[in-house]
DNA sequence: GCGACAG
DNA sequence: ATCTTGTCGC
């Protein structure tokens, strides 16, 4: 499946319409998550070599349990709605290296807040055939009323008259963040334990122990 | 038709 | 995503 990646915008589209029928957002986690990985890629400013990053922490505790990092070449360009095909196969690589197998992933993006309804998160669940969910920064797609000032106040994200997602608020009077469901879990789930691996800062720990890992790793290589 | 557009 | 100084606030 990863040996036939697609190389042009066209050919990406055409998989994504194909695999998302396969997503699962109705799912409600089937069990309750041990250990939870954030996964993320950074980018040099010139050059074509990335760096991804798994970070597993321990779902009660937070603390780091492993990280794994990796570096490839990144063959395919960015373009809003293919971030996928650019992150996914440095992101396996580093995944290959892991020893203990995540319960769930938090990506760096959306899920099926996505104009296909296949954003990263579907599809490294799909590929992972493991729990995933998006918590993304800025918005992409859809629209929503006013979130609360509150930690954990959330609205629907709503796109095409369906809802896609959740913009909640991870700290008070801090700029809220995108969170939707990507496979094998629903959005209330997605949500809820997006705020459970929250802080002290707007990002989830997973998300950010991720993002100086493969920042680290890129530096290094 | 013209923008907007995860990272 | 990435570059980039100082600065305001807890």
């Amino acid at each position: 499946m990863i040996e036939n990646w697609p190389r042009t915008p066209g050919e990406a589209v055409d998989l994504q319409e194909t695999l998302r029928h396969q997503v699962r957002t109705e799912t409600p986690l089937t069990r309750q998550p041990r250990f939870v990985a954030g996964v993320d890629v950074a980018y040099p400013i010139a050059g074509q070599t990335v760096a991804g990053a798994v970070a597993v922490l321990d779902a009660a505790t937070l603390n780091v349990v492993e990280i794994a990092t990796a570096t490839a070449p990144t063959a395919f360009e960015y373009v809003p709605g293919l971030l996928a095909f650019r992150e996914i196969p440095v992101l396996l690589a580093a995944l290959a290296k892991l020893s203990v197998r995540p319960d769930v992933f938090v990506c760096d993006g959306y899920g099926v807040a996505h104009p296909r309804r296949f954003g990263l998160a579907c599809h490294f669940g799909l590929l992972t055939d493991t729990p995933a969910f998006g918590v993304a920064k800025t918005s992409f797609i859809g629209t929503h009323g006013p979130v609360g000032p509150e930690r954990g106040d959330h609205t629907d994200l709503v796109d095409g008259g369906e809802i896609v997602g959740s913009v909640v608020r991870t700290r008070r009077n801090v700029k809220p963040v995108y969170v939707s469901a990507g496979h094998l879990i629903d959005q209330a789930g997605a949500r809820d334990l997006a705020l459970r691996l929250t802080r002290e800062f707007r990002l989830p720990e997973t998300t950010r122990a991720a993002d100086h890992a493969c920042r680290a790793a890129l530096k290094a290589d």
